[in-house]
DNA sequence: ATGGTAGACCTTCTA
């Protein structure tokens, strides 16, 4: 089962250059982030020709979530429980059916830019919530994926300059802590667990020339749960999306698991 | 050097 997450940054100004993607790498299940639609907006109908079932916690303008799968999407949750008073839409999840079910969420976590402002506070509350729900979701005791944007530089060899970033929300000691704390509840990167190699940047600004210098970091994760992790064969960053015409500032993770097999 | 671009959308916010 191949499964993908991209920050596509608008599903609608970006719908030829991600279906045109969709046809040639055909993951299974597809974790979307920054539609920056509503769902009414979302082109569903596109994805369902191509053979999806669709999923989508959407929002004007700002953020959005989707999930896509060939086969159905079950027991579906929109919305990161723990604070009833927030509502963006940075967070879906569902099971995808079949033999050996798989849970997985579509996120997309606050950037939290700048620095000492309420919107880092909110960051930090929102990693907070996601790792209190991500332990609930251990105790299931299933295959689970975590897939999404989370704007967190993990280590400096996750970034092309880290030095430049020091400032930043995406590299902050406590956005790196709380990263930290979400993965010792007993997920795997996916992309360290099979790879590891520096320089797997998934993200490249659209300013300063930041592709053609390389000036990347690695900010989209896959976090699998150890059932799902038990599983994992591959994990592949498609750094050529970002050459595509129109790209997103983001490329597509995907990671495969053979779930057939013991 | 505090630059640069992209998307949604209405003038500026977010990234």
């Amino acid at each position: 089962m191949k499964i993908a997450t991209w920050n596509v940054n608008s599903v609608n100004a970006r719908l030829e250059t991600v279906l045109a993607w969709f046809r040639n790498a055909q993951p299974d299940v597809a974790c979307l982030q920054e539609i920056k639609c509503v769902d009414e907006r979302f082109p569903a109908e596109a994805f369902e020709s191509l053979g999806y079932n669709v999923a989508v916690h959407g929002q004007k303008t700002y953020n959005g979530v989707a999930l896509l799968s060939k086969t159905p999407l079950e027991d579906v949750r929109k919305g990161l429980p723990g604070d009833d008073g927030d509502d963006h839409a940075r967070y879906i999840e569902a099971v995808v059916s079949g033999p050996r079910p798989v849970r997985v969420v579509s996120l997309y976590l606050p950037n939290g830019n700048p620095v000492g402002t309420e919107k880092f506070g909110y960051k930090l509350a929102w990693m907070g919530r996601l790792e209190a729900h991500a332990a609930e979701l251990l105790a299931l005791e299933e295959p689970i994926a975590l897939c999404g944007d989370y704007n967190v530089i993990p280590e400096p060899a996750d970034a092309d300059n880290p030095e430049s970033w020091a400032g930043d929300a995406l590299f902050q000691p406590q956005t790196r802590a709380a990263f930290r704390r979400l993965k010792w509840l007993g997920f795997t990167d996916a992309y360290m667990e099979v790879d590891g190699t520096p320089g797997g940047y998934t993200f490249w600004d659209y300013q300063a020339g930041a592709w053609q210098r390389n000036h990347g970091i690695r900010i989209d994760h896959v976090l699998l749960s150890p059932q799902a992790a038990d599983h994992l064969t591959n994990v592949v960053i498609h750094r050529n999306a970002r050459a595509m015409d129109k790209p997103s500032d983001h490329v597509p993770v995907v990671a495969e698991l053979a779930l057939d097999e013991a």
